[in-house]
DNA sequence: TAGATTGTTAATCGATTAACAATC
DNA sequence: TAGATTGTTAATCGATTAACAATC
């Protein structure tokens, strides 16, 4: 178990997060993979393909023990832990991760968010600081940072990135409409808001006709 | 060409039309498969037959004229016509979206947005009037609404949903994290942000671990 | 025990890559 | 024309589904 895992798997396993946080507030103790099928439209091959490149966590006659099940698969996406965020850019989408409390429900807490504007800096969103970007490296010398949220504007996002990466971070969250380069160690998993719009534009057409 | 169109050729669209504007913002005025192949770390093979799904657009010896593939794409995609659009739910997100320009320049435009909180219901963010949820069903009859951005809290996503779709929406950017239920005919496209955070948690441990 | 359901191997299906004739 | 590169068919690879022995 736990040795190479398809990125199609990886792509799956917040749904099966989700589905079994869901079936445990609905005080449901226990599923097969047919079960569970059913309700995330997936095969119970599938499932029971997924579950196992992690570990026999079902037993047979039975299926699987649902808070067994989702603490597993917390504990293998991390989300076990806490992670330490800053955010770039004081922006639209900056305040919108800032001000959510379902990030920080999920242990993803906000340290700082920094921003270029003068008018911005100084100011709080919620109760996180915006603080110059010219103060980045320094912040970044001083704090333990496991995740950077990438919200500034598309013509300023390599230039931020590499001054990132350069401070050690990571791990980064990139809503910037672009493909950011990067060194191999560093993570990244983008977000491009707009291609979700265009994909549903398209949809949209092919349906009609 | 233009038959069935799998899922992986959809997803690649939006980066295709984004590489091909960045292209043509830089005066490149044509492009070979490799080429692309090159920057956007796809096969040369794998672009060809993508790109012929939908039509011959290239010439052989030469490669692609990216003004003209560009244009095709987006075409193909729908983003050369206006989208018309509402937003429910005033909160983070909602406000995110009604307040980005991008999505406007792409044709997006956001016709109202709904809530159901009366401190907001009144007031305006950016341009965009503020209406009562309650007002909804009326609001749908007498106003052409192509997409519906779904930004309510987990609780009402649902009901909210139900409203949209009997009153004739067809196509729905879903923010709740949820899968929504929908008859067939309604498009939808999940953005589910905590995925991806999820998502970079795990591959961060895997890295790491 | 008998019935149910897993874990896992084998078969199928679909997507990606390679190859190459057509042709600009 | 010769060289380059497409469009397209064939080969390969990987992911999904099916099947079934193991076992709770």
């Amino acid at each position: 178990m736990a040795g190479y895992v398809s990125e199609a798997v990886i792509r799956r396993l917040p749904g099966y997060y989700r589905y079994l946080r869901t079936l445990e507030a609905e005080g449901v103790k226990q599923i097969s993979s047919q079960g569970l099928g059913e309700r995330m439209k997936l095969t119970a091959s599938q499932i029971r393909q997924d579950i196992n490149c992690f570990g026999g966590f079902g037993r047979q006659g039975y299926g699987y023990n649902v808070a067994e099940l989702r603490e597993h698969i917390g504990k293998i996406l991390g989300v076990d832990r806490v992670h330490k965020m800053i955010i770039l850019g004081a922006g639209n989408i900056g305040r919108a991760v800032a001000l959510s409390d379902s990030f920080p429900a999920s242990g993803f807490q906000t340290l700082a968010i920094f921003d270029a504007d003068p008018k911005k800096i100084g100011t709080n969103i919620g109760a996180i600081p915006v603080q110059d970007v010219e103060t980045l490296a320094g912040f970044l010398a001083n704090h333990e940072v496991d995740i950077a949220v990438l919200a500034v504007p598309l013509e300023t996002s390599q230039q931020v990135t590499d001054c990132l990466v350069e401070n050690g971070v990571s791990a980064i969250w990139n809503f910037a409409p672009v493909d950011l380069k990067l060194p191999e160690k560093v993570t990244v998993v983008n977000v491009h808001l707009e291609e979700g719009l265009e994909i549903l534009s398209f949809k949209m057409k092919q349906m009609n006709g």
